[in-house]
DNA sequence: ACCATGACCTGTAGGC
DNA sequence: TGCCTACAGGTCATGG
C-alpha cells in the first residue's frame, strides 16, 4: 500500500494523539508478521511516553521515553487506525477487533491506535534511539526525496553506468528512499521519460529534471492525504484523494492527459511490477 | 557489483 | 455458488 506520501499522511494523523502521550497499554496479538516482533514488545511499550513521531522513507519512528525507538512499516496492506480520541477529532468509537488487528495501543488520553495488516508484509521493531539509523532496515536506505541530500548531481551520479531500467532504479530504495510503484510511474510521466529507458542512458539534463518532478509529485500527494486504492486510509479513517490526480497509474487503455497527444496509456510488466506510461510522449 | 526472479501473505475481482 | 487465475501500495534472499 503505502509509499512516502501515505506514510507521511499516517504519521501526521497519529501525531496529535500520540506525541507527548503515554501508552497505557500495548496489546500484541501474535509473535510475528513476516519477521518476528522484538522480544517483550508489549512490555517495552506499555507505560512509555511517546516523545515524537518521525518518518524515514516509508518507516514511522516513534521515540520513547525509555530511550528506545519503535519502528513501524506498513508493508503493502498495513493500516494505523485511531479511534476513541477524547478531543473529538476522531469520530469513531473503538471498532470491533478484527482478524488482522495485530497490535493495539491504548493511550492514556483514551485514543486507541490499531495496527492491522492482512498480508503481514509490515514490520515492527524496537532499537535504542541513538542507533536508530543503523537499524538493518534503515542502514542502507538512500536519501530522502524531499531532503537536501537528494539533488541533481547526486541522481546523475547514481544512475550513471546503470544498465537497469529507470523504473527499477527509482524503485531501488538504496538510490532513493520512499518512492514506490505509483509515484515512480507518475514522476516518469511528468518527466516524459519512458520507464523502459536504461537508467544510465538518459541525458544528464533529463535526469536532473526528474529531481524537481519527484519532489512535486510527492508534495502534491502529501497535500492530498495520499492515494487510496484498495486498503489505504488515513489514521482517522478518511480516504486520501491523490488517486483522482493520477495521469498514468491504473489508467491502462485510457487517453493520455498531455495536450495534443493522441496516445493511450499502456501497461507493461517490469521486474514483476506493472508500469503505466504513454508510449507516445514518454521517451 | 549488478540485475532479474521468486518468495513472503491474504484478499478481491473477473472469467467460466 | 464455486473454482481458478491474475493482481495488489513492499522488501528480501538467492541465484546467474
Amino acid at each position: 500500500m503505502p509509499e512516502l506520501p501515505e506514510v507521511e499522511t499516517v504519521r501526521r494523523g497519529l501525531a496529535p494523539v500520540m506525541e507527548g502521550q503515554v501508552i497505557a497499554q500495548a496489546q500484541v496479538n501474535r509473535r510475528d508478521l513476516r519477521r518476528p516482533f522484538p522480544p517483550g514488545m508489549a512490555a517495552r511499550l506499555t507505560g512509555q511516553r511517546v516523545l515524537g513521531l518521525r518518518r524515514r522513507s516509508k518507516y514511522i519512528l516513534a521515540d520513547l521515553a525509555s530511550g528506545e525507538t519503535l519502528l513501524i512499516h506498513l508493508g503493502m496492506s498495513g493500516r494505523m487506525m485511531v479511534s476513541g480520541d477524547p478531543l473529538g477529532r476522531f469520530v469513531h468509537d473503538h471498532p470491533t477487533p478484527e482478524k488482522h488487528d495485530h497490535v493495539v495501543l491504548d493511550m492514556a488520553n483514551g485514543a486507541r491506535i490499531t495496527f492491522s495488516d492482512p498480508r503481514r508484509f509490515g514490520a515492527m521493531d524496537l532499537m535504542p534511539t541513538p542507533n536508530a539509523e543503523a537499524h538493518p532496515l534503515l542502514a542502507r536506505l538512500g536519501p530522502e526525496p524531499l531532503g537536501n541530500d537528494f539533488n541533481e548531481p547526486y541522481l546523475v551520479a547514481r544512475l550513471k553506468g546503470r544498465n537497469t531500467s529507470i523504473k527499477s532504479a527509482l524503485l531501488d530504495q538504496r538510490i532513493l528512499a520512499g518512492l514506490g510503484n505509483i509515484y515512480v510511474c507518475e514522476a516518469l510521466y511528468r518527466a516524459r521519460i519512458s520507464p523502459r529507458r536504461r537508467a544510465g542512458n538518459i541525458s544528464a539534463h533529463r535526469v536532473a529534471a526528474l529531481v524537481p518532478v519527484i519532489r512535486a509529485v510527492l508534495n502534491t500527494a502529501i497535500e492530498a492525504g495520499g492515494s487510496s486504492l484498495r486498503d489505504f486510509r488515513q489514521a482517522d479513517g478518511e480516504l486520501g484523494y491523490f488517486q483522482h490526480s493520477f495521469d498514468v497509474y491504473g489508467r491502462e487503455g485510457m487517453a493520455c492527459h498531455t495536450q495534443g497527444c493522441t496516445g493511450r496509456i499502456a501497461r507493461i510488466v517490469q521486474s514483476g511490477r506493472s508500469s503505466f506510461y504513454c508510449p507516445l510522449c514518454q521517451r
